[in-house]
DNA sequence: AATGAATATGTAAGCACTTACAATTTTGTT
DNA sequence: AACAAAATTGTAAGTGCTTACATATTCATT
């Protein structure tokens, strides 16, 4: 069925119809009523492709995303695509995993789905490695980037930041009396090095020597941070609090110290990034840095809207995470 | 840039390029390659709109999900979206909530972007209740549930066996002496409804009369379960074990207990359900019911992939789950 | 009632592809 | 070298929509 079938159906022309689905205005109210009617009978869906071929503009965005079945990103492209459809925009979901060709093919399927823009989401390497994928898309379509910056043209990014939030959180620290600081990070993404130079800027300003035994990188799984906190322990490495660059990661070195009945927050207090579920659902619950997903997102696609419509944006957008206090570490002084 | 640039700068006809690009086959091995070096040259992506137009079908699947957000749907989107592209499938993501009318509309979009299919990801209502979405959308294309089910033409589904699997693990906390079971859900989904029908049907089975006290009814966050077990222990109801709907709703009874002094596994056994992060995160480690949420959104992504080869296929398919056993319940016998 | 402006409707040419069918070229056979 | 068969290539007609432009209708004004 379409719009032939309903123009002739109505008794008007196509390009009436037409005026219709897209509330052009010019049409007697008579004809509207009648022409709509007929469309309710016979249950007529205008095909998007058709329109998009017309009108350039499919009215979709395509969402990169290393992985939705992390909680992280998968809040993070829950937002977007909320904040999208309400303006009349869908998502094409794109999980890539982390491997620079698969994006490129992903990227590729997206453009030739003619997509208005790109939201990538944990979808950039760092700054040193190949982000090539980026420019292919941005040479078509404005590219938007969640917790990461690229500059290049036509490339837009809103980020926390993520290296000043655990800065601030190593002088919390100080403040309260800590000296040794464990910082634990994977070094799957970007974030985990920014983090990691919040830490290194924080000890430094505070006149703490860097321990780099103290820096510990390990994989995004509960085993491998417990074994790597595990090993600390057992090389009689001291330490009265850590820093984790992921909920995940904080929860896996609770369970070490747990395990070995160090007590949190009494002997070792903990604070975690992201403030995910996992942060409530953890025993202690774990303190951890809220680098505000949702502000980041919804404001992510609504200067995507604007870059739409030719307003001025700002092309790099860096808000400021805070930290919510839960039992894993509460200041003295707060 | 279209196809007629493509075929004026190799010098052959449109057909022959979209021959190409389609591989159909009958081109000359020369022109082939002088073709699809002026296509890599000039950066060309075909239009998959106008294809679609051509081709009458756009190699889509639209994925209503009614919040992605959910640890547990974001792992089913994640694989049915895996799943879909390893076979030339894109997937576009609907999140709905849990509005009727929301979904609706969300169905209209996909159906106006002419997607090939639609799975869905928790939006099933329960029976008794209006699930009109459902056979709107299968009007037109075939449909697929997670999870759920409906007996429609041009519907298929692929389900755990939440009622068979709850049952057997009631079984189990029974041969361990268990006689006291509280039973926690939350009323938001269909799933809650059928487990609770499972816990029901393994007292009975038991012989272990049924106290409605043992019952509980909550919401999907850890604050209201609190509230809830409280309540029960504050009411002096004495139980030995639990068996949660949701691993949060575990998780957030185990927390209750542990404030109350309530030692898990010694002196109360806990079960939750989904088997997710977690289970693997929380404290003691929850043993938790893995409903196999990877092979069934394979296998709902296979059967689609038959049903539009035209292939036979199974409509309703259902998996059983299997017990995790971590620390918060384990077995004396095994 | 006649006039012109304002409003409503229709015609036809895109948009970027696919594909049936026709036309051409190549190949193999004698 | 001549011919038919096979392989390759091209032409043109769809696919369902938008929209500039042309045409027809309505309305207010005199």
């Amino acid at each position: 069925m379409n719009i032939y079938d309903i123009a002739k159906e109505a008794g008007v022309s196509i390009a009436t119809v037409s005026r219709i689905i897209n509330n052009k205005g010019n049409v007697s109210p008579k004809t509207q009523d009648k022409v709509l009617k007929v469309m309710q009978d016979m249950g007529y869906t205008p095909n998007a492709f058709a329109r998009a071929l017309g009108l350039n503009s499919i009215k979709m965005v395509g969402v990169l995303c290393s992985d939705v079945a992390d909680k992280h990103y998968a809040k993070a492209v829950s937002i977007i695509e909320k904040e999208l459809r309400s303006n009349g925009y869908d998502a094409i979901l794109c999980c890539t995993g982390k491997d620079l060709k698969d994006k490129k093919k992903a990227i590729n399927v997206l453009l030739s789905k003619r997509v208005d823009a790109m939201i990538l989401v944990g979808s950039v390497f760092q700054e040193k490695d190949d982000n090539s994928h980026i420019k292919e898309a941005a040479e078509t379509i404005p590219v938007m980037i969640i917790n990461g910056t690229y500059d290049y043209e036509n490339t837009y990014s809103v980020s926390c930041d993520e290296e000043e939030s655990v800065y601030t959180c190593v002088k919390k620290l100080v403040e309260d009396n800590h000296k040794e600081i464990l910082y634990i990070y994977d070094v799957e993404s970007l974030s985990g090095i920014n983090k990691k130079n919040g830490y290194l800027r924080g000890l430094t300003e505070s006149n703490i020597p860097i321990n780099e035994q103290l820096i510990v990188k390990c994989d995004r799984t509960l085993d491998s941070v417990k074994d790597a906190v595990d090993r600390v322990i057992e090389n009689d490495i001291q330490f009265s609090a850590i820093i984790a660059a992921e909920d995940v990661l904080a929860v896996g070195a609770m369970k070490s110290l747990t395990k070995k009945r160090i007590r949190v927050p009494r002997q070792v207090v903990v604070v975690g990034f992201n403030n995910s579920v996992l942060a409530e659902c953890s025993t202690p619950a774990l303190t951890s840095i809220d680098n505000k997903i949702e502000i980041l997102c919804e404001s992510a696609v609504k200067t995507l809207l604007d870059v739409f419509d030719g307003k001025k944006t700002k092309k790099h957008q860096i808000i400021k995470g805070n930290i919510v206090y839960r039992e894993s570490f509460v200041p003295n002084k707060m």
